[in-house]
DNA sequence: ACCTGAACACCGTTCAAGT
DNA sequence: ACCTGAACACCGTTCAAGT
């Protein structure tokens, strides 16, 4: 007989459930033992049965948004042959991306992997010092190589595109360029000492337009996460040799 | 009198400088109140009176790598004019870096802020998290604005260049890219298996040179940091309008 | 002014014990 | 098999008290 009766029972999926709840509600400094337990109505010793210990409890939480990064990137991609949507509506070669689609490809995949980071803002600097990367993530940059390789690129160039839109991504998490925002008390003698100190920033402050107007955040994320990223695939590209049209 | 004779008194230097020595040595994990005082042969409660709490803690370290990155980029940059270097031996304009040399400035200092984090590879994930940025940050950011409007740049590319190299910088932390290193006892039918499961990764793996024969680390870590540091100088350049050349 | 002892709430984790 | 109580070492922090 089980314990626990009149209880939902437990199990590895509810824990990291859980985990990932408190994570995205309280983010991961309010993310221990005792409060996964209490959003199981349960003790924290209860967890040990289902993950190793806390570390454990991190590694998979990674694993999850390796998992989310998956579904949102080559989840969609290229249908493996036999599947029922190989050969659907839309395009002729799903498999295979022509040379002239890699950008668009490679473009979707990284939105789609800033789309999960967004939901989850905890999850870059979690990812970024967690040592034991699950291998399903070799499956993105696997896809990611393929697309390259096709498209006519060298293993080269492939594998440092895998640090430069890695490193984009994960980089791309705390919006640095707001230090301290001056909601408490800033005197216009105050603006104006910072304008006198800093007159190209305060020039530039001038310049664009800003949503609040007595902040520094005059920042579009999404557009600054797009003009990079456009940046290193023009970049790319300019590497790429010339392939066959017949390809 | 005061307390402590015989042993060195304390200082909010001396709290700092020991516990960026413990992170350095190992890790924020293991910085705690308590151990930066054994570090300085005191109490885990002295530290309050030098340190607010140990947010405090962390916000004094953030400013800490924030000078230092100061100290690598723009304090041996331009002089200002009636300091004792303005106008010595190596350059005709030290306050205005030609246009053509915005690159090579903007390089080197990229790679300067990228040694400081390779110094102290605790840092990246620190100053992402923290919220509260200190105020010299902005030296770093006007230098960089300076530097691209002086060069042609407008203001809203100046914007963008600061996000663009600051989360490539930030992004560059940890290698992705090593899931599981497979020390303990790799067999080569698993690698078969690998080498089937991910044919390009596998054939990556083949043609680049690797410094350990079994590990996937064919990682030249500078090398793929200039690498995607030239593709976002080259496509800056390449948005930068043509100057005046008497300018 | 500068430092500490005692105390509290909280954390991760083990282990024997319950059902 | 699944869950928990008791216990331990550790953490951040306060506060009254020492010099």
């Amino acid at each position: 007989m089980p314990a626990r009766t009149s209880k939902e029972p437990l199990s590895r999926e509810r824990v990291l459930d859980a985990a990932l709840a408190v994570a995205d509600l309280d983010g991961l400094g309010t993310l221990t033992m005792r409060r996964v337990a209490d959003e199981l109505d349960c003790e924290a010793m209860s967890l040990y049965y289902y993950v190793k210990d806390k570390a454990g409890l991190l590694s998979a939480l990674t694993a999850l948004i390796v998992d989310q990064v998956i579904a949102e990137t080559v989840a969609d991609g290229p249908a493996e042959p036999g599947s029922p949507e190989y050969g659907g509506a839309s395009d002729a070669q799903p498999t295979l991306a022509s040379a002239a689609d890699w950008r668009e490809t490679i473009r979707n995949r990284c939105l789609g992997a800033r789309r999960v980071m967004l939901r989850h803002p905890w999850a870059p600097p979690l990812v970024a010092t967690e040592s034991d990367i699950p291998p399903r993530t070799m499956i993105i940059f696997e896809a990611l190589v393929a697309t390259m390789i096709q498209a006519g690129f060298d293993f080269e160039i492939a594998h440092r595109a895998i640090h430069s839109l890695g490193s984009m991504i994960m980089g791309f998490t705390q919006e640095i360029f707001e230090p301290g925002s001056p909601d408490e008390g800033t005197t216009t003698d105050e603006m104006a000492q910072l304008a006198a100190a800093f007159p190209y920033l305060g020039a530039m402050a001038m310049t664009q337009p800003h949503d609040q107007t007595d902040s520094l955040s005059v920042c579009d994320t999404k557009a600054e996460f797009e003009f990079t990223l456009n940046l290193i695939l023009d970049g790319l590209e300019h590497l790429r040799p010339a392939v066959d049209p017949h390809d």
